[in-house]
DNA sequence: CGTCTATTTGAATGTACTCAAAAGCGGTGG
DNA sequence: CCACCGCTTTTGAGTACATTCAAATAGACG
């Protein structure tokens, strides 16, 4: 795959696009690269872009009152991150986005969003069907919080992400997965005893 | 509003339609009755339809292996539900979907919308649209689940949706805020004795 | 009414959390 | 290349929020 586009190499597993086409996405995004330790999205501020990360891993996470922090959602290679509700009501964001390596995203503006979906009906499709698939991956994720213990829940994720799993920070993991990350060590140290 | 236009109305909250393409909308639903304790989806069986409620309330609900259930989503006037997972990737389901009580819905089949989207892009836009909504409404549970407590989500629940929570039967409300229903009675029994 | 379903209450229990301290790990500069 | 610093993970002890199970009570429906 050339380094240039795989956004378009991603939407046309969704979407058949010309060339043209092509073109005309691949022109939509800009290309940024993000420090570790690096936020792209702060509470309290707009949330002018969508990210779709090509190489690195980033982290969506709120803190509520009492100073914890609880993952929402990350991102490696082929996915999209953002303050979701920020974006789509284009308010201030609630969550932080950072960067938990190195990473390179091609970053697109709401307002560009909205032309290309205007100019072109195959974009409102390909916009529609991502949507649909975040919010299947959502209610997945509830029904998975509802009813599974915390130790199912973590041989869950292991099961559908396992090289995901060893990516990840502890503590990044836990409070996505909602649980301490002191509770996840002692999860993982049981894990090793029984095999 | 006339009886038989609530779905045109909705849908140019979000889209605006000529009366021939909100005639073209109407007639892609059907309208049917649903009496209480119906169950309009089943696990393991297709979801050929999803469904917008008129009048009335649906609730969706998965069963785990030791028998419990947890409250996915409810439906009551102006919302939709189905088993999502099921209905975009026309896949047997994995839920319940009931009624509690005598209602009236207008259904759509999964065909139908197929042909509504690529006969016309307000439509792919309208469904974009809702599919996005849909996407923050399911981040901003997860948040609540992964940052509250059982009493800060009942809490919560009841300054979003008063009227609901009292026309909900117990123990479906307990399931979907992630607890048990004695639990809940507990709470309401706290809170009812502060005030 | 009588039956079935839903809610309440009590007592015991467990899963997961809190707080504190120690140990491990990784990057950076001298 | 080693020493140090900050960040992350581990471990221990005590605790709490919420569950389980059982039984009683209340409510809805035919």
């Amino acid at each position: 795959m050339s380094a240039e586009n795989e956004i378009i190499n991603y939407v046309r597993k969704f979407v058949p696009l010309s060339d043209e086409e092509a073109l005309e996405l691949q022109s939509a995004f800009k290309r940024v690269a993000i420090r570790k330790r690096q936020f792209v999205v702060q509470p309290g501020f707009p949330v002018p872009y969508r990210y779709y990360v090509v190489d690195g891993s980033l982290r969506a996470y709120v803190v509520n009152e009492e100073g914890q922090e609880h993952t929402i959602s990350f991102a490696v290679e082929d996915w999209w991150i953002t303050d979701y509700n920020g974006y789509i009501y284009q308010q201030n964001a609630t969550m932080f986005v950072v960067a938990l390596e190195d990473s390179v995203a091609l970053r697109l503006e709401f307002s560009k969003e909205q032309e290309l979906k205007a100019r072109n009906p195959k974009f409102e499709t390909f916009f529609r069907i991502i949507a649909e698939r975040g919010l299947a991956y959502q209610q997945r994720r509830v029904i998975n919080n509802l009813t599974l213990s915390a130790e199912q829940r973590y041989q869950d994720f292991l099961d559908k992400y396992p090289l995901i799993a060893r990516r990840l920070p502890q503590y990044a993991l836990a409070s996505f997965l909602g649980m301490t990350t002191e509770y996840l060590s002692r999860l993982r140290r049981r894990a090793s005893r029984k095999s």
